[in-house]
DNA sequence: GCGATAAATGTAAGCGTTTTCGGAATGCAG
DNA sequence: CTGCATTCCGAAAACGCTTACATTTATCGC
């Protein structure tokens, strides 16, 4: 059924038609009403396709994610994805695995669909061509880049002070009275490290050792690892310090597995500040990156470039440390 | 840039261009060649928009959630992405909130867009009008339900037996030892009732009170609050079984707080085997609904129905219990 | 009721592709 | 060198809309 069709059915022209369904305004209440009529029996549903070509716009988004999976992303994309659609866009959703080949031809084929706008959750890469993509992307979409920082013609990040956030949580336990203080860290993640650059800060700012750092994969297995390494290597410590929740959650397991008390023996802290910091228990202190407010400013900022208003190029939030159970004063 | 600019470049006609990108083999490797070097050099992207004009169809499928934070259903539409795109198909994401009118709202707008397919993830209801949309969305495109049923012209079904699961969760526990069997629901669900009548008649097979249930939010606090109603109406109950993982971990957490052992006084399951499940200590013995399974038969079963290829309206697959830490001996 | 102005509707071009069809160029057998 | 089959390429229609412009119809002051 095409608007022809409706047309014939009303004995009107198929520009009407069209008028009747985008500027009803512009058309005789008497006409309108004929053609609305007919628009409902029939159960018409236009073809954004054919109108996409003419007015050169699917009013559709792209977001570019690793994957949807992990809680930070889901959180990050549902918000963007609620907040494009109440302004009048659909997304076009991927997962990247966090391959740049990958990165590339979703790029690709996104472009080919003719997207208004590209958004990418946290999937620059330190490799060089990982980026290049998302520059010559710019030239024909505006991108923002969400946890991720990158400076081109037509793109824009939108970031949150990790490494701040971390200094936090390292000041935060110095207050409760710790001085032996490790931080896990997955240095192969965006903002890896400028969290390790503000744990560093922290540590020195407070006269610890900076070098408390043990390297170890972002997954629940990688922080229960975490708290072996360090009890085989015989390390004192009396609090863990995390660049993710999950990896907390996994240390706090070890750690109670291992009889530990927490936050009575080891205080723990975790990252993101995501649902599963409130599902353990103890509950998890966290220190929040502002996953949502990140989102909300990734759909404004690009909603400001595609309505040709002046946009800041950088967007920096602050984060915010959530105490919870998992921290507690240096025993003793 | 268009391929009519490309064409001029070349020295060629648009339609050796198009068949440059698209049949290959139909042109002379000698020109071939030529065009490619352009394409290339200009970074020339197709326009599918015009291309899905004339083709009739965006090789994109259209996935309706209700939240996609929710690990369960980020699970399951992670898959559906990955498998529709290794077929070269995009994926147009949404939230509906649960919401029917959003639901009917999005539908449209995925119609509209020319979907070749779409896909319900959990999203039927038992409401009368959240349906007739699937129904009439049905005569456009095909429909694929995941974890609903519903009969009706070009309406395909996946399915998860849940209720078995339930069913399996409470003979797991009476080999146990346990009699005393509480179970939480939130019938709102859709397989709600199913899973209520899975444990109903595991409680009968094992001559136990099928009574024992409390109807509870599907949320941590629910969880958490089904623990305190059992203690303040001062029911008898060494094991719990939830129809969510995360109801399963509010109820630990509530009864760790309290003191209980788990599993040493009380015993949990839940369902879903998120990895929420292996997060908790103790970790938590788990129905598994087959998320992956069942996102993997839908993609598999509207692609076969796209590639018209004769298909069965519905595919139900058998739930697994997972067990870990949270279930245990009754004790005594 | 007349002409001038405004409102309503229709006509047709154009959006960037794919693809059918026919013509030109090439290859090959005799 | 001719004739025919085959390969390669271009012209043009088609996809279903929007919208500028033209045309028709309604409105209004006199």
């Amino acid at each position: 059924m095409r608007m022809k069709d409706i047309a014939d059915l009303a004995g009107v022209s198929i520009a009407t038609v069209s008028r009747v369904i985008n500027n009803p305004d512009q058309v005789k209440p008497e006409t309108r009403e004929k053609v609305q009529k007919i628009l409902e029996q029939t159960n018409f549903v236009a073809n954004a396709v054919a109108r996409g070509l003419v007015i050169n716009s699917m009013r559709t988004i792209g977001v570019l994610t690793v994957d949807i999976r992990d809680m930070f992303f889901a959180r990050v994309i549902y918000t963007i994805e609620r907040g494009f659609k109440d302004l009048g866009y659909n997304v076009l959703l991927s997962n990247t695995g966090g391959e740049p080949e990958e990165k590339k031809r979703y790029i690709q084929v996104m472009l080919e669909q003719q997207v208004d706008g590209l958004i990418l959750v946290g999937s620059v890469f330190r490799e060089r061509t990982g980026n290049k993509h998302i520059l010559t992307a710019g030239r024909s979409v505006p991108v923002v880049l969400i946890n991720s920082f990158l400076e081109g013609e037509n793109i824009y990040s939108i970031l949150c002070d990790e490494g701040e956030g971390i200094r936090e949580a390292v000041n935060y336990l110095v207050k409760l009275g710790h001085r032996d203080i490790y931080y896990f860290i997955d240095t192969k993640s965006f903002s890896g490290l400028a969290k390790l650059e503000g744990f560093r800060r922290g540590a020195r700012e407070n006269g610890l050792d900076e070098r408390k750092v043990l390297e170890i994969p972002r997954s629940l297995e990688g922080g229960e690892e975490g708290v072996y390494r360090l009890l085989e290597e015989k390390k004192k410590f009396s609090a863990i310090v995390t660049g993710e929740d999950l990896t907390a959650a996994g240390a706090l397991k070890a750690l109670l597995k291992l009889g530990y008390k927490v936050p009575g023996d080891v205080s723990v802290v975790g990252f993101n500040n995501l649902l599963l910091a409130e599902m353990t228990t103890p509950s998890l202190t966290s220190v929040d990156n502002m996953g949502e407010a990140m989102a909300m400013a990734a759909v404004q900022t690009l909603y400001n470039v595609l309505q040709k208003n002046p946009t800041p190029p950088k967007t920096v939030l602050t984060p915010l440390l959530v105490p919870r159970e998992s921290t507690g004063a240096f025993p003793g």
